[in-house]
DNA sequence: TCACGGAATATTTTT
DNA sequence: TATTCCGTGA
């Protein structure tokens, strides 16, 4: 304490205005320089503001911009921060290292890998690439055919990686989360096995690698953990609330003996349960670290009063949390309201009057989202959207980086960089006339024999069959030369190889071709190669397929759809929740587990706190749920039973009013 | 062995 | 909506 106060004391002289642009919690968090420090962040209460300040605060302090370490979820939010801060103060907030939990184990691992045993050439794979390494083992080891209802790989994805990311067993996720397949827990165990040794023999490093590696790495190798420690001698950390047991023991390992870290986080936005993220983090921050202090942010510079106050009774009912009360001097403000319509339709009708109505008020589109639990909970609404030509965007959608004809072309760079890439070649052979697995598994084989590189492919003696598709990918490898040759250069090569095959794999293949186009352009910025694949797969460019598509114009006057996942951290002006149809949301998969039920509450919380002016919470009236076999005609119990005072309800009708829906396509 | 078609299926997913 | 999976015929 006494060192802080001098510190202030002696330079009185600061560049930006700390007193005037900060609230005093806010300000007292800025300030803070040594020692832990906990910041709970209500919703919307100037979290990154104060993540930003404190940034340009520390540098303005005289601390080198390279000892702080900013760790975030997407690199996104990290860039914003730094970006800001450097604007408030100057270029040296740049210099701060700032990135992703994964990001940054990946540039730690890329050196000091070799320290606990792995190969420092690993290559990073994404969640498809792990998926289809997972496919083949299964088809490989016959477990899909020995079983009808065998886990499609993509729910045996989902199993590994929770298991990795609660620190369980694999047969702890199973009884627990998936007891419908206990019965084939051997078989499931035995491919995790060899999931993971593929992994290590294909060096191989999926994203929870990443964590594990480097955790293993700060705890066997002390002489690594004290430089790193020693370099980032300032850590900040966002969202705290949604890191898991790996990301918190390697803050701890990571904290050296001054313990200059702040982590800011909400316990009651902790939505990430479900993938391992442990908000009790939050709670056990101050045990971890002696000493902790513990700053509140409750001033809500988002949303009106009533709409807090809707938000402070749904998260009232939570069990274990920091409590905290949101409040606003914005007192006035329209309330929330439950709208029960008669069918799924109807629902969606309601949104589109609605937003109509809003839209003669002056309201744009941009400025309102309809949020909901599942993406196909938007299906019926984007129909009837598309029939009335009102643009949206839905976020959380398809990833560019995840379109099957981008990851073709990757394929073709991977294997240049590591010819033992199974998947990627795979990839490439599938595509081809007249191969199959059975037959890709030959030619890799065949290539692997040579062990030269993918020039093994020159050697492959193919059959008549597919002797012609062969051959044209033998001319493209022939073309290239990875020392020489640019990372655009060699994508123009694969584009030129890859275009026929294209438009034979794809109806819509103009649309997938320009954005082909765009990663080429992607693709000039880096020299390269395997920087430019790892950003693919750690930092992808965050565009959806149909944003290359767009003018500029639509772009900027859309609907949101959006996930509540995936509209965390954002506001607008109007917002609508959903499917707040008891059953849906919260979800029947959640309805036996307390932590389940807890973790859908905290899920309303998030969404009824994106509004800023206006909140609608829509259910169908009555609704007949195929999965669970049962008709769901009840509220959703988070919103069910709340007073008129804070809660309006409304009733509209099957159809709807619907009145002028023909000249409403004009209007945007 | 491969290609194709149709049916079944689906919680959420910053990396 | 769009994938994934399986059965069928060539």
């Amino acid at each position: 304490m006494a060192e802080q106060l001098s510190l202030t004391n002696d330079r009185k002289e600061y560049q930006i205005a700390y007193e005037q642009d900060l609230n005093a919690s806010q300000l007292e968090a800025v300030i803070h320089t040594k020692g832990p420090m906990l910041v709970i962040a209500g919703a919307g209460s100037g979290k990154t503001r104060t993540l930003t300040y404190r940034v340009a605060r520390l540098v303005e302090e005289g601390i080198s911009p390279a000892s702080i370490l900013l760790l975030t979820f997407t690199r996104k939010a990290a860039d914003e921060m730094l970006k800001r801060a450097s604007e408030l103060l100057d270029r040296r907030c740049e210099k701060v290292s700032g990135g992703t939990f994964h990001s940054f184990a990946h540039t730690i691992l890329r050196e000091h890998a070799s320290h606990v045993g792995y190969n420092p050439r690993f290559v990073v794979i994404d969640r498809p690439d792990a998926e289809s390494l997972i496919g083949m083992l299964r088809k490989e080891m016959g477990l899909s055919a020995a079983h009808r209802s065998f886990p499609r790989k993509k729910t045996l994805a989902n199993i590994f990686s929770k298991a990795i990311n609660k620190t369980m067993p694999v047969e702890d996720v199973i009884f627990d989360d998936y007891p419908h397949f206990s019965a084939y827990l051997e078989g499931i165990q035995s491919l995790h096995s060899e999931y993971s040794k593929r992994k290590v023999q294909h060096a191989f490093f999926d994203f929870d690698d990443l964590l594990i590696y480097l955790r293993r790495l700060l705890q066997e190798d002390s002489e690594v953990r004290e430089k790193l420690s020693e370099k980032y001698h300032y850590m900040l950390v966002d969202e705290y609330q949604d890191t898991n047991q790996m990301q918190s023991d390697i803050i701890c390992l990571l904290a050296g003996k001054d313990k200059n870290v702040m982590v800011v986080g909400d316990d009651s936005q902790s939505i990430y349960a479900f993938r391992g993220a442990n908000f009790k983090n939050i709670i056990n921050f101050p045990e971890l670290f002696p000493g902790t202090r513990i700053i509140r942010l409750e001033e809500n510079y988002r949303s009106v009063q009533p709409i807090l106050d809707l938000a402070n009774v749904i998260i009232e009912s939570a069990r274990e949390k920091y409590t905290k009360t949101l409040f606003t001097k914005n007192s006035s403000g329209t309330q929330p309201v439950l709208v029960s319509a008669g069918d799924e339709n109807s629902q969606s009708r309601f949104i589109v009057d609605k937003i109509r109505s809003l839209g003669n008020q002056g309201v744009s589109l941009d400025e309102i989202a309809v949020l909901f639990r599942a993406g196909f909970h938007s299906f019926d609404l984007e129909i009837e959207l598309s029939k009335l030509t009102i643009p949206f965007v839905k976020v959380g959608g398809f990833k560019f980086m995840e379109a099957a004809h981008i990851k073709d072309v990757l394929a073709h760079l991977r294997v240049i960089l590591n010819p033992y890439d199974r998947i990627s070649w795979y990839r490439i052979l599938l595509l081809l006339e007249k191969i199959g697995p059975t037959t890709a598994e030959r030619i890799y084989e065949a290539i692997q024999e040579k062990n030269s590189g993918y020039s093994g492919v020159f050697d492959v003696q193919p059959k008549k069959a597919f002797a012609a598709g062969l051959d044209r990918l033998k001319d493209f490898f022939r073309k290239i030369d990875p020392i020489t040759h640019s990372v655009a250069r060699i994508g123009g090569d694969i584009l030129e190889y890859y275009r026929p095959l294209l438009k034979e794999k794809f109806d819509d293949h103009p649309k997938r071709a320009k954005d082909l186009e765009q990663l080429l352009t992607i693709m000039a910025r880096y020299d390269n190669l395997e920087r430019f694949l790892t950003d693919m797969a750690l930092e992808p460019p965050n565009v959806s397929i149909e944003d290359t598509f767009l003018t500029e114009q639509s772009k900027d006057s859309r609907l949101t759809l959006s996930t509540i996942h995936s509209a965390k951290g954002l506001e607008w002006h109007t917002v609508f929740i959903i499917w707040a149809l008891d059953g849906r949301f919260p979800s029947s998969h959640a309805l036996e587990k307390t932590e389940d039920l807890e973790e859908e509450l905290r899920l309303m919380y998030v969404a009824a706190t994106r509004a800023k002016e206006n909140l609608f919470i829509v259910y169908p009236m009555s609704f007949y749920d195929r999965n669970i076999g049962m008709m769901l005609n009840r509220p959703s119990r988070f919103v069910d039973g709340i007073s008129e005072q804070i809660l309006e309800k409304q009733f509209v009708g099957r159809g709807g009013a619907h009145l002028f829906m023909d000249d409403f396509s004009d209007r945007y």
